[in-house]
DNA sequence: AACTATTTATAAGA
DNA sequence: TTCTTATAAATAGTT
């Protein structure tokens, strides 16, 4: 589609190859996208030109490594380690049709284990939420009750004040305030 | 290009969207396959339609392993390896005090639906293994009822006993030996 | 990089 | 689905 018609084969000249490489692979990435909107797909696209500088596309849906996930899970082709990958898949439930009967207690003992892990962990951050939720609460009641001594305890100056005010408060708490503890774990990786 | 010109955006007609993503998808391998011998580029187009079967293209000089490992070393991420390894970790409950309680209740989830997987399966292997014991064993009793009346119903002559040997015993096994059902499922796909 | 003459891809229709 | 064909889009060679 130019001026003249081409055959398919390795384009000799450099600068035409160079130059035929950066139109064409834009013409690619265009389809490509053009085909993700249009018809919903997932796709990626990866591309080395001679000079071994990569191009990629990857549909906004997913992220490359979904796509090469998805692949990995139709193709049924051990790109990377393969071990890990079927131990992995059989975890989750999947292809499991094929294991005898010794593979599947191994198996069943091993998620029984991660499941009371996971659950125990689950216990843990909630024990931990309210631990710190508890103590907020009290920060706030040690605040509120500070409020009410302080009409009649605060002295006038400001600067004897201020040390009045930090030691009554810091008297009530023995962990609030200080750093991490009363961040909610929680929240820490979301 | 086509009769009209049309935005790009998702079509929503079902089958107008499934005609142009199979047009579009073999336009974009077609595009991939030139690029490649014309400007010695490699190419890896995976692409996935909205039913969810896979297409790929990779081009001939190297896999489509070849070109990801590529991709691995250009962008510096290892992408798969340390994504797996530690979703297979969590999987086991290994490292799971850094988890939120949103993805712990995910894992919970993963682990749970595998478990049943695991154990469903189990209960086929189990009942076909019994199955396939009671086959065995109605075999066996009729060769033992066969081994009484041959004493007395075998001809002389090997020839005509042979037939009549099988079509005694034929009568007498439904099932049995005769392929598939006698071999227990469970060693299959050893 | 731009510019076009052509080729190629494809949207709509059959 | 597959073929056809008018038209849009891509691009080879040129400037």
């Amino acid at each position: 589609m130019g001026r003249g018609k081409i055959e398919i084969r390795r384009i000799e000249n450099t600068n035409n190859r160079q130059v035929t490489y950066s139109k064409r692979r834009n013409g690619i990435i265009k389809k490509a996208k053009e085909i993700s909107v249009l018809c919903d797909a997932h796709v990626a696209v990866v591309i080395f030109g001679c000079s071994g500088k990569m191009h990629e596309y990857c549909s906004p849906k997913a992220s490359l490594v979904d796509i090469l996930d998805q692949y990995h899970a139709q193709c049924g082709k051990r790109l990377w380690d393969a071990k890990h990958e079927m131990q992995l898949r059989h975890l989750k439930g999947e292809d499991v049709t094929s294991l005898n009967f010794k593979d599947l207690m191994v198996l069943e003992d091993v998620l029984e284990n991660g499941l009371k892990c996971i659950r125990d962990q689950k216990d843990v951050a909630v024990m931990t939420h309210r631990r710190n939720l508890k103590q907020k609460e009290e920060v706030i009641k040690d605040l509120y009750l500070y409020g009410q001594h302080a009409e009649t305890m605060m002295p006038e100056n400001g600067r004897g004040g201020d040390d009045a005010y930090h030691q009554r408060v810091d008297s009530h708490m023995p962990f609030a305030f200080c750093g991490e503890l009363v961040r909610p774990k929680l929240q820490d990786r979301i």
